[in-house]
RNA sequence: GCCCGGGUGGCGAAAUUGGUAGACGCAAGGGACUUAAAAUCCCUCGGUGGCAACACCGUGCCGGUUCGAUUCCGGCCCCGGGCACCA
């Protein structure tokens, strides 16, 4: 990398012409195929996956950062000489296809391929380093085959079962609707209220491997610890008691589980899912239960809606009997109890429990308190429950104990007496497959005449889905033509199932397939999935925290568990990117509605600090109001399009705007006038080159014989090599990596010396500076790469090295505090040791003046860095 | 409601292991160049006081630990993400 005697530099012009110059990057790529790999045993791979995008139209700021920063990644790590593997696919399926349907008049797939072409388009010209021989949709049969197969796999294995359970269903439309599709209640094209209906549907058995995804948890070392907790808390591990409740007159059991048994003593009712057997049953009786029961058909199905709604519920009639004290608790069915967790009833123990206090308090049931604060304090147990744990009080046998070892003597007593026992429990529910949609792959059964289920075998794979088809919005295509369905199984008629995949299914695979994405005769080609796998970095928004990274893990489990994949994890390193916001303005209507204007259309007038202080819509000339930054988005018309930046800065300034405005994981505010900044810079860029190469030939760098001045600019460069090389592969914030090359430039720009060895150093800074930029802004280092007088392309070039003994330094600033403040700041030797920084600092005027008449009690020394002098 | 994050100048942010709060950039103000404007370059830029040296205050709010807290602990307020059929 350093400078070669007599180096044919390349001219340039002297502006800086992005349009010119990123086509000119792009074709050599493109040519020269520079992203395509291949399994190559000799090198260390590195796979960096980005999530791949749903292709609805054209890009979005929040794609841009999130395959801005995967190929930042990418090309720092081929910088390092390995073997990396950056491809791209597109989650092809799912409702906004049949929404754009439906308005549009077109088939989904029509819709859907045209929008991969043009954002396949928009990809390119934003130069990420794709291996498009890899692409996948995975709404194509020969994906969606592989998916099929796996299902009939994992059905073969027991992984698979069938239950009824809870859907959206529009009375009017007679289809089941996604929770999107909910308004305010009401389905969001009849407007009719929403009811809650059962249907029997395919799961998979998550739960089966619920231990092992808690517990692999563990190995996750380079996650982010903020998802690790937030799948533990949804995994939901506890360990509890099960146990029954005899009915009183009923040879039935009410079994109910608890996480607190030391709180049994407690249970003044049990309450039971508005759809338990037991509430059923006393409707048919009792005319208020029906109507309650009536009554909760129309509540949500989401479980935040749940958790809102008003606690109700009625008494059923029924009376349970205590299995310790024998005591009479009546059961009650409340509208805050889930059928579909455990087994959708619930002792109630109100005084230490927030929600059974409430409920108690509304229908005036019992509260008994059984456990006392540890700390022996006084609480008014009907003015709030006492939720912590605590010491048993007036529990007969159990009196005295503390909540832990009531725990034990508990449990141990009902497993002595046969009727309870402890139990492991998962708040994890098992994956719901089925939907009632069109746009998805079709789920690979068929149903005989006799009712018996069967999986359609590999020879008759894929179920194919017809593309060519006409959507009337309520039903789907391959369920309104009765001759679709019909099949037959062995010679005998059968008919197949017209349910589609949840599109999680889909990407929960994905990234093994890009590994193999031609195989056609089996699903991964295991040899080279187990070169690539585990993917090194993914990278994706923290929307997908738990469900599809939950998901694509125990997807990776059953692949190892068939034999087509060894490691047990699929993404060894993650990188959760924060939201793209923008502000949004709007003005009211005469209805006091909010009219929601765009970006592009608002004037700012601001004060002499910069301070806004007025807002002007161009389009009439009015006030207009700013509701702060909130995520880019139809609704409040303050997206900006990518396209246009592009055009008018070019991919380079938007990738550098991108990368630099906030770390990774922070949301990413955007702004115009920083855009014009970003431009800027790589402005000065290019003009210092530029001036550089009309300073003529440079000589080799001879280090022995540089001066004061020319060792701070190369002590610089290697700082910058130093701190960027961590910020891009340790740290990931490419925003203090760019601030750092910034701060170089700004040396470069001060430096005005032109004489032999003022050229090496700074042909070193430069080479430096456009080597570190070069994963952040490819085009731009493509050019000037050249001009600094290499002939082979930069993506070839290796990352800098940095020369330790560049970084040595003379002297050094010693803070002087006293009582922890600042009073003073002194340049030491670099060596300098305790005693002499104590000396020093004792020795400084203003530390003196400060400690004036006090005594000295007490003095830090941090080595290098800094003296506090205790003193009162 | 539950789980997980975040809150630092006019603005985006930095401070990596408890050790100089505000690097880098945007906006703004002043100046140079120009007939002029744009572009570019130079200077200033947390608040208050002071000619200055410097002092005091300042990291959402209240309290604690520490020689020292943006960083650790307890409580609160506000904003964002997820909640199983949006992807």
């Amino acid at each position: 990398m350093q400078a070669e005697n007599s180096r044919a530099a390349h001219s340039i012009p002297e502006d800086y012409q992005p349009a010119a110059i990123e086509a000119l990057a792009r074709d050599y790529w493109q040519a020269n195929n520079s992203f395509a790999v291949t399994e190559d045993p000799s090198k260390e791979k590195y796979y960096c996956l980005s999530m791949f995008p749903y292709p609805s139209g054209k890009l979005h700021m929040g794609h841009v950062r999130n395959y801005t920063i995967g190929d930042v990644v990418s090309r720092y790590h081929r910088m390092q000489g390995k073997n990396v593997m950056q491809p791209m696919g597109w989650d092809a399926f799912g409702l906004p296809a049949e929404n754009a349907a439906i308005q549009n008049k077109v088939a989904p797939a029509k819709w859907t391929y045209e929008n991969i072409e043009y954002m396949k388009n928009q990809l390119n010209q934003l130069g990420f380093g794709y291996d498009w021989k890899r692409e996948i949709a995975t709404c194509k049969p020969d994906y969606y085959k592989w998916e099929q197969w796996f299902f009939t796999q994992l059905y073969e294995k027991g992984l698979v079962y069938k239950k009824n359970s809870t859907v959206n269903w529009d009375p009017v439309d007679q289809t089941v609707l996604a929770n999107e599709q909910v308004v305010d209640g009401r389905g969001w094209r009849s407007g009719a209220l929403v009811e809650r209906k059962e249907i029997p549907q395919w799961f998979i058995k998550i739960t089966d491997y619920a231990d092992e995804l808690l517990a692999d948890l563990d190995q996750l070392d380079e996650w982010p610890e903020q998802v690790k907790t937030m799948q533990r808390n949804w995994i939901g591990r506890s360990e509890g008691l099960e146990f029954s409740f005899s009915l009183k007159g009923r040879d039935d059991l009410l079994t109910v589980y608890t996480t607190r048994p030391d709180t049994i003593m407690g249970v003044t009712y049990v309450a039971v899912a508005a759809q338990h057997p037991l509430a059923l049953e006393a409707a048919k009786t009792n005319s208020s239960v029906k109507a309650f029961i009536d009554e909760c058909k129309n509540n949500k199905v989401a479980e935040a809606d749940m958790a809102t709604m008003e606690k109700k519920g009625v008494a059923t009639g029924f009376t349970a009997i205590h299995p310790l004290t024998g005591e009479e608790v009546p059961v009650w069915t409340a509208n805050f109890v889930l059928m579909d967790y455990g087994s959708g009833a619930v002792m109630s123990v109100p005084a230490h429990d927030e929600r059974d206090h409430d409920f108690a308090k509304s229908y005036q049931l019992a509260i008994k308190q059984v456990i006392a604060p540890n700390d022996g304090q006084d609480i008014d147990i009907y003015e709030a429950a006492f939720t912590d744990k605590g010491v048993l009080i007036t529990s007969g046998e159990f009196t005295g104990l503390s909540s832990e070892e009531a725990f034990d003597a508990i449990v141990a007593k009902f497993e002595k007496l046969g009727t309870g026992h402890k139990r492991v429990n998962f708040r994890l529910r098992d994956w719901g497959v089925s939907r009632q949609r069109y746009w998805g792959a079709p789920i690979p059964m068929k149903t005989l005449e006799d009712g018996t289920q069967v999986t359609v075998p590999l020879e008759e794979l894929p179920v194919v889905l017809p593309e060519d088809v006409t959507l009337n919005g309520v039903t789907s295509p391959i369920k309104s033509d009765p001759e679709w369905a019909k099949t037959t199984h062995n010679g005998q008629a059968a008919l197949r199932e017209t349910d589609t995949f949840d599109t999680f299914m889909e990407s929960s695979w994905y990234y093994a397939r890009y590994c193999s994405p031609q195989s056609n005769d089996q699903m991964l080609d295991p040899k080279a999935a187990n070169y690539w796998l585990p993917v090194d970095q993914y990278i994706g928004g923290i929307e997908h925290a738990i469900l599809h990274l939950l998901y694509a893990r125990f997807f990776h489990k059953l692949l190892r568990d068939v034999g087509l994949v060894e490691s047990s994890e699929p993404f060894k390193r993650l990188l959760c990117q924060g939201m793209v916001l923008a502000e949004s303005f709007y003005q009211e209507d005469e209805n006091g509605g909010k009219v929601w204007i765009s970006p592009a259309d608002i004037g700012i007038e601001t004060d002499d600090k910069g301070k806004v202080t007025r807002i002007v819509s161009k389009l009439n000339g009015e006030e207009a109001f700013s509701s702060g930054m909130s995520k880019m988005s139809k609704s409040k018309n303050n997206g900006v399009d990518p396209q246009t930046t592009i055009d008018q800065y070019g991919a380079d300034t938007v990738r550098l705007f991108i990368m630099f405005a906030a770390p990774p994981e922070q949301s990413l505010e955007w702004s115009d006038s920083a855009v014009e900044g970003a431009h800027r810079f790589l402005k000065r860029v290019w003009k210092a080159v530029y001036a550089h190469l009309e300073n003529g030939k440079v000589p080799a760098l001879d280090i022995a014989s540089l001066n004061t001045e020319q060792k701070d600019l190369r002590r610089k460069t290697h700082e910058t090599i130093r701190k960027v090389s961590d910020d891009v592969s340790r740290r990931l914030t490419f925003n203090t990596a760019i601030a750092a090359v910034m701060e170089l430039m700004n040396s470069v720009g001060k430096y005005n010396k032109a004489e032999t060895q003022d050229l090496a150093v700074m042909q070193e800074a430069l080479e430096t500076a456009v080597l570190l930029l070069s994963p952040i802004t490819p085009h731009i280092s493509h050019t000037l790469w050249h001009a600094l007088g290499h002939d082979g392309a930069v993506i070839h070039a290796q990352w800098p090295k940095l020369d330790e003994a560049a970084l040595t330094k003379s002297t050094q600033e010693i803070v002087l505090q006293v009582n922890g403040k600042v009073r003073a700041k002194v340049e030491m030797a670099a060596d300098v040791d305790k005693a002499s920084m104590e000396k020093a600092a004792l020795a400084d005027e203003n530390v003196q003046k400060f400690i004036a008449d006090n005594s000295i009690r007490k003095v830090i020394v941090v080595p290098g860095k800094l003296v506090n002098i205790v003193a009162n």
